[in-house]
DNA sequence: GAATCCTGCAAATTATTTTCTTGATACGTT
DNA sequence: AACGTATCAAGAAAATAATTTGCAGGATTC
C-alpha cells in the first residue's frame, strides 16, 4: 500500500496534531519531501517528536523513511490532488496528459481484481468462440483491441460495435462460446439488454466496466474497472489507457494459458507481415 | 531531468570512487533509497564525504535530497532497468505491463517534441479537411482515434486503413489539407508513398512515429516517439499507449486553438447522446 | 616539478530519535 | 458527584546518529 491511501484513511483515527501534519503534507507536497523534521514540525505547529511518532503510526520505519516513501509514491500518486494544467501551453498540455494517463495507470493496479481476470482470461482461453461487443468511440475500439489481440493467438473473435448486431450474435451464441462486453460508464443499456439475452442461454459473459452498474450486474464475471473522470470536457479518457491496459493483460494471460498454440500462430502472422513487407507491427510482434 | 538519467549521462566524467557509487545505486536502488549515507559509503567503500560530494555533482542539495530525487523517478524511471516479470502469475503480469505502460508514458514525455507538436496541433487547427492514415491493428486505431477526436471538434477528418484509399485520398488532397499518419515501425512503404505523393502536391504531411525512420523523413512535420519495445512476444506495446496519448495532446491542443467551435460541436454531440442514451461515452465528453 | 584534483580524517554542525515529564482526558470507585 | 487512577498525547531536553565542512595528504596529469 501506498503512504498516500494510509495517510487518507488513518486519517480519522489520528491525534489533532498529528491530522494537522497530515493536512499539510497532503497539501504542500512538495514543501513535505524536501522538508527536515523540523520544519516540518514547525510548520505544523508540533515537535519534532510527535513527527515521528507520526511517521512510525503510518508504518514507516523513521522520517527519512516516511520522506522516501512520500517521494514514492509522489509521481504518480501525488498529481491526483492536483487540478487542471496550470496554462494550456503545449508542454503543460503534455505533462497534464501525460500525468493523468499514468495517474489511470496507478489506480487502474490499486483497484485491479485479479481473481476476476484470471476467471475472465481462464473462460476467454477455453472459448469455442469469442463476441467481443463494444460500442462508442471508445468501448468499440476497445472490442476491436479484444479481437486483435485474441485472434494473434489463434482464438476465434469477432467484434461488433452495432447494437442490432450484437443482440442477434448473443442470440446465436451457444454456451461454449464467451461473450465480452466494453462500456465506459457502464450504462449502455443495449449491451446490458445483449448480455441478458446470452444469461438466458447459458452464454458466459465478461463486462469490462465500472464495478455496481447496470452492465457489471448484468455479466457473469466483471472485471471492474472505476477511475473519476477529470473535468475538462476537451481532455477524455485517460480510462481508456486503463482499458487497454485490462485488455493487454487479459490477452497475455490468455496467451500464457494457450502457449503452445499461440506461439505457432503468432509466427505465422509474422511471417506473412514481414514477406509482404508493408504491415505496420512486424516489432509489435516481438522479435 | 530525473537523476538516472543523470547518473547515466555523468557516469564518464565521475571519478573512480564515484563511480562505485553510481554502480551501487544503480545496481541496487532499493539498497540505496533506504541506505543511510555511512551504510552507503560503506558498501562503495568509500568515504561519506565523497558520497556527499557525489550528490552535490548530480545536481543535488545534499544526500538527503539525492535520495528523494531517486525515490521519486523510481517508481517509473527504474523499473525500466528490470526485465521481464517475475511470473506468470496474474498479478505479476498485471503488474508488468502496467509498469511498462507507465514508463513508455515516462519515455515519451522525455523525448516529447513540443514544438513539433505545436506546429502539427497548429497545421490540424487551420486545416479545410484531414485525412488521417495507418495500417496494422496498431496504427489504423491510431487513425481512428484522431478521426474520433478531431470529429468532435467540429473538423472535417477520415481516417482510412487501406493502402490504396490512402493513395488515391493522397492525390485529391487540396494544399489547404493535411495528411496525419502513424507508423509504429516507421517502415510503412505504403504510407511513405502517400507521404511522397502529398509533398509532390504540396499537401502539408505530419508522420507520427519513429524519428529517423523512412515515414519520418518523408513527412513535413514529423512529432518523432521513440520507444524500445519489450522483448515478449506475447506483450505487445505499451507502445500504442504513448501513441493514444501523443493523439490525445494534439487533439486538446486543437481543442484550444478552435475553443468556441469546439463547444458548440461538443455539447450538440452530447445532446445527441444524452437524448439517445444508448451510447457510451456520455461521460468522456465531460460532464 | 607544479598544479590540480581526489579522497579520507576529524571536527563541527545539523538532524533525528529517545527518554522523561507534564498535562489532559476517560473511566472506575467510593 | 467527587476523587483517584490509568492511559494517552505531546513537548523539553538529552542523547545519539547522520551529514557536512575544513583541511591535509596523496595521486595524477600536464
Amino acid at each position: 500500500m501506498d503512504i498516500f491511501t494510509t495517510m487518507q484513511e488513518e486519517r480519522g483515527r489520528l491525534s489533532q496534531s498529528e491530522n494537522r501534519i497530515a493536512d499539510i503534507v497532503l497539501n504542500d507536497f512538495e514543501f513535505a519531501v524536501n522538508a527536515s523534521i523540523v520544519e516540518l514540525a514547525g510548520k505544523a505547529d508540533v515537535s519534532p517528536p510527535t513527527v515521528t511518532r507520526f511517521c512510525r503510526r503510518l508504518g514507516c520505519e523513521s522520517f527519512s523513511d516516511f520522506k522516501v516513501q512520500l517521494a514514492r509514491t509522489a509521481y504518480v500518486g501525488m498529481r491526483y490532488f492536483k487540478p487542471e494544467p496550470k496554462s494550456i501551453a503545449p508542454a503543460d498540455v503534455a505533462q497534464d496528459i501525460i500525468t493523468k494517463a499514468q495517474n489511470a495507470l496507478f489506480l487502474l493496479h490499486r483497484g485491479l481484481d485479479i481473481p476476476a481476470i484470471e476467471q475472465a482470461s481462464n473462460r476467454l482461453a477455453g472459448a469455442e468462440m469469442i463476441y467481443a461487443f463494444g460500442s462508442g468511440g471508445n468501448s468499440s475500439m476497445i472490442a476491436s483491441e479484444l479481437q486483435n489481440r485474441l485472434f494473434r493467438l489463434g482464438l476465434r473473435v469477432t467484434a461488433s460495435s452495432d447494437h442490432s448486431m450484437q443482440l442477434m450474435m448473443a442470440a446465436a451464441a451457444k454456451p461454449t462460446d464467451v461473450l465480452i462486453g466494453s462500456s465506459l460508464s457502464g450504462r449502455n443499456a443495449e449491451l446490458v439488454r445483449a448480455f441478458m439475452l446470452a444469461r438466458e442461454a447459458k452464454v458466459p459473459t465478461i463486462a469490462l466496466t465500472q464495478s455496481h452498474s447496470p452492465v457489471a450486474l448484468a455479466a457473469d464475471i466483471t472485471v471492474p474497472i472505476d477511475l473519476p473522470e477529470g473535468n475538462n470536457i476537451y481532455r477524455p479518457t485517460s480510462t481508456r489507457i486503463a482499458y487497454l491496459a485490462v485488455v493487454d493483460i487479459l490477452a497475455s494471460l490468455v496467451a500464457y494459458r494457450i502457449q503452445p498454440q499461440a506461439t505457432v500462430t503468432l509466427r505465422r502472422i509474422k511471417q506473412q507481415l514481414v514477406t509482404h513487407r508493408d504491415g505496420d507491427d512486424r516489432q509489435l510482434l516481438g522479435d
